[in-house]
DNA sequence: CAGTATCCTGTTTGATACTG
DNA sequence: CAGTATCAAACAGGATACTG
């Protein structure tokens, strides 16, 4: 116990314009989830996702191309449309995802319980 | 295969002001995993944290306390100071973080590769 | 020691409307 | 269908200086 703590612990977790022990954006988990029974269209992915912009939602869906972990599929036959499915590599997040989502799951009631009583003790704080 | 995805999956990881799913904000992961030996006081995190203006430090801290996560404790004797320590349930959230963690460590390499080629990829859209 | 106060920047997200 | 363009808001994060 009380070991000094390292001088930088930077490198271990931190090159990360990347970031990927946080899954990436706001909504990159919960994309990646939404392929993972297959490939999905642009308009699929819309449905899950309703309160996300075709914008935001081009945005991530770039990103996490652009990170090997989703690719993009274009056809343009009669009916023109694009397809996302996982990569392998996409594919291999689903696992820490789902323990993260598991571990939220698991414990959701003590986090909901912990954040009411924290405001609740600085409202006391401020009222008197 | 391709059956409809839900209708809408936001309930489920979207509560999220917390997203615990992300591990909370920026520095999170990185300050529960400095607590992981022991509690520690604010200039000890200081130190593996260099790179955090105290001021981040603490919005990050006060973050992880708010979620239940991490217990702030004040002595206030001759020598004034701050312990921060994981609660139970912040030490509980150690192994997802890990499991994210050793995923993002086995592959590293190839998640630098795909932005690369990805990137160059865009460069040849650009020039020719 | 353990923060707070201010100010400021860049990024993320969103609203709304439009298009090849 | 699968986006893009534009504008605006929100927020996270940081620089710097100061304090009970």
């Amino acid at each position: 116990m009380r070991e000094p703590l390292p001088a930088d612990m930077f490198d271990e977790l931190c090159p990360s314009s990347l970031n990927p022990i946080r899954f990436g954006d706001k909504w990159a988990a919960l994309i990646i989830r939404c392929l993972e029974q297959g490939p999905r269209r642009f308009s699929e992915l819309r449905v899950p996702l309703s309160r996300v912009t075709p914008k935001v939602l081009t945005q991530s869906l770039r990103s996490l191309e652009r990170a090997g972990l989703v690719n993009r599929t274009v056809y343009a036959e009669a009916t023109p449309h694009v397809e996302y499915e996982l990569t392998p590599l996409g594919r291999s997040m689903l696992e820490p995802i789902a323990a993260a989502c598991a571990w939220a799951e698991q414990h959701w009631d003590e986090l909901l319980d912990a954040r009411e009583s924290y405001d609740d003790d600085a409202r006391l704080d401020r009222t008197g």
